[in-house]
DNA sequence: CTTGACTCTAGACTTGTATCAAGGGTCTAG
DNA sequence: CTAGACCCTTGATACAAGTCTAGAGTCAAG
């Protein structure tokens, strides 16, 4: 249980968090992680921390969060006058998105499966419901 | 009533669909419109056909059909033999990606609305739930 | 000291779905 | 006949979030 800073190899880091090297420098390059130090040979070193922030970024990237979003977080996340207040906000915002996009594929899954229930799968093209659904006028739905 | 090929320019065409002219030519380049008539001009000239054509393809897309899956469903649509059956089956694993795709939002819906129930909104960045749950050990869900 | 695994940088490439720009030719209303 | 709107092609650009390459330097084990 040493929380101290050890000096981890980019390689180290990336297989300790399951990402890429390469996009371990990406973040860095995006901001998402600060610069690390750096061993005489120009090698990066990490330390523990490191692996905590990659695993947030990770998370909240499973969350649905983009990485602009997740550059806000990381800033609001050591704010400690508004950062709490502005996390919350921020995923409440989330929320209501994701809770916007099932709702929008629960539409379109109940159309489609109406449709595909309704297809013989045989027969002429020009039966198939799926089909006339796709070439019909707007008129009705 | 007149289902006749009259001859519509990309822009005529374009307007009643209801997209752009570049996609219009960004579709025939991917194969998912043929290529039309010219005029002695060069310009393109359009039939009825391609009105419906068009808004078959904003359906399907609508529905979540890549243009890669919109190409193979105009391809079926035509085929009197394999047509139906494999339209249905497409449209089968559509609706299977797409519940799929809503069973995961609604889990990290629930696990987002969770954390953002339980932040007071206020306090030290330390006791917010929403970092906490981003920075904490894999351990415990 | 050599070998093989690792790391460095800069920059190009990927995927999907378009959208835009440059530099020209055409059509139509007045 | 001319102005303005429209169309042509080719090729570049955009977004997100990486992924890959080339060519060079470094590290650890035997």
């Amino acid at each position: 249980m040493d929380t101290a800073s050890s000096s981890l190899t980019i390689g180290a880091v990336a297989k300790r968090v399951g990402v890429a090297i390469d996009t371990i420098r990406f973040y860095e390059r995006e901001g998402l992680l600060p610069e690390p130090l750096r061993r005489a040979s120009g090698y990066r070193s990490y330390g523990e921390g490191t692996i905590a922030q990659l695993r947030f970024i990770r998370r909240a990237k499973h969350l649905g969060f983009t990485l602009e979003e997740i550059r806000e977080l990381l800033a609001l996340s050591t704010d400690r006058r508004l950062g709490v207040r502005a996390v919350k906000q921020r995923a409440q915002q989330r929320l209501e998105a994701i809770e916007q996009r099932i709702a929008e594929l629960q539409r379109v899954r109940d159309g489609l499966a109406q449709l595909v229930e309704s297809c013989p799968g045989h027969g002429a093209p020009e039966q198939c419901p799926i089909l006339l659904a796709l070439t019909e006028e707007e008129s009705q739905a």
